[in-house]
DNA sequence: CGCACGCTTGATGCTGCTCAATTTGTGTGG
DNA sequence: CCACACAAATTGAGCAGCATCAAGCGTGCG
């Protein structure tokens, strides 16, 4: 592993506060790795073998069942996936693909768990990390129990614009189709969605979306940070 | 508190393996307290003073949004809530309230955080607890995107068979109205699914539900290890 | 006995999916 | 730089799944 990358790992949330000679045994253990875009790391229903890291790039966690697959997330520099599974040592409930080229850091289950056991602020670290994700799932629940499609899109577009901050433009990152699924509907819905909000000020083209009335796409969007954090 | 509630609480997963100081110093700072039904224990939006369990009866996790209301989890013997708001100190992202009579041991959330940080096996067991309710709700997502609600249904009659000891016949607990909700649908559509699955075997009257063809009923459930559990 | 509440049943409409046909966009090789 | 091939995105038609609204039914309790 290169200086910059250790470096980079060390500054994580997960690793900053823990001794350095507990990091060194998890790095030590570590495998820093490259893959193409579409590249499965995981399956469900696998037993876990490692607790992964996006360090660069994008994975996306889906799920399939009875011929329909779903995404769950999309995960992007720097968090850990799959930590539930490491910790209890059971199986993935999400399968991962890369979206784009990534790199990921790949520490045996094995070294988490036992470092865990002895490193009282990594065990903090690994907590704060996990109530974090768990909060992240109760809230898409929410959304998507709560709202309906466009609502996900209007609220999504929002978020995002904020994210990039807030230049009344939101660029998309990856394809449509995984947008689409990234928000539980098919591709064909995010189009009509994306032509409904026009009424909105929404005007989209190619990977470009122009927020032309920020009111009155939030009037109808009606945002809340219990859903959207 | 009386000696056989301390006995039993000592004995939950997440204090039987922590020192005795530390279990007396959380127990100390706590109460047990019991509610009527259909009282209201914390709201969305709210910061945490305490970190709920449940000692005895159900408890209901839901949340609203834009005049809708949605279960997101029923709660029974002996596990927390809102853990992770109480360990990352953030606002309750759902709102709880009683079903039946309910007993409940409430710890202060400083309590909780301070014991955390100095007792490793308590620290592991709030881990194990949190992976746990994480995949709960990895589980829910799931299964409200990948499945009809006549399939939740089936799956939950199957599930709920199970675990009432396998005599093909199961006992609603709790209002039809609250099934509902909990599963992701309206009172009318349930009816109308217990209506559709007699189709597959299975007969309903009051709060009795009968398993006439379990073989049949699987088929049609299709129920999966990685949504069910 | 009758009222109240929870449940069921029916009619209707919205939301979102599927399938199929174009159109647009993108990368490749001539 | 253009032409082609292929993938992504849009558009339309039709349908399944669910919600909503509005009656009706049943049961339990005052």
């Amino acid at each position: 592993m290169r200086q910059s990358d250790w470096k980079l790992i060390r500054a994580l949330p997960l690793f900053c506060d823990m001794s350095e000679a507990n990091f060194e045994k998890l790095v030590g253990a570590a495998f820093l790795q490259r893959f193409p875009p579409h590249t499965t790391l995981i399956n469900e229903g696998d037993l876990p073998d490692f607790l992964h890291i996006v360090v660069d790039g994008s994975v996306e966690m889906f799920s399939a069942h009875n011929g329909h697959e779903t995404t769950i997330d999309i995960m992007r520099p720097e968090t850990t996936f799959i930590l539930a599974a490491v910790i209890r040592d059971e199986v993935y409930l999400k399968s991962a693909r890369t979206l784009s080229p990534a790199q990921i850091l790949m520490i045996p289950a094995q070294t988490v768990r036992e470092v865990f056991g002895h490193d009282a602020a990594f065990a903090r670290s690994i907590v704060n990390e996990l109530a974090d994700r768990y909060r992240v799932v109760v809230r898409s629940l929410k959304s998507e129990k709560l709202r309906t499609s466009a609502e996900r899109l209007a609220n999504w577009i929002l978020k995002t614009n904020h994210q990039q901050g807030d230049h009344q433009r939101v660029e998309l990152m990856f394809d449509k189709r995984t947008l689409a699924s990234r928000l539980g509907m098919t591709p064909e819905n995010l189009s009509r969605n994306l032509a409904l909000l026009a009424k909105f000020g929404v005007k989209s083209s190619g990977r470009d979306i122009v927020i032309e009335d920020s009111s009155a796409l939030e009037r109808f969007a009606k945002p809340n940070a219990l859903i959207d954090g």
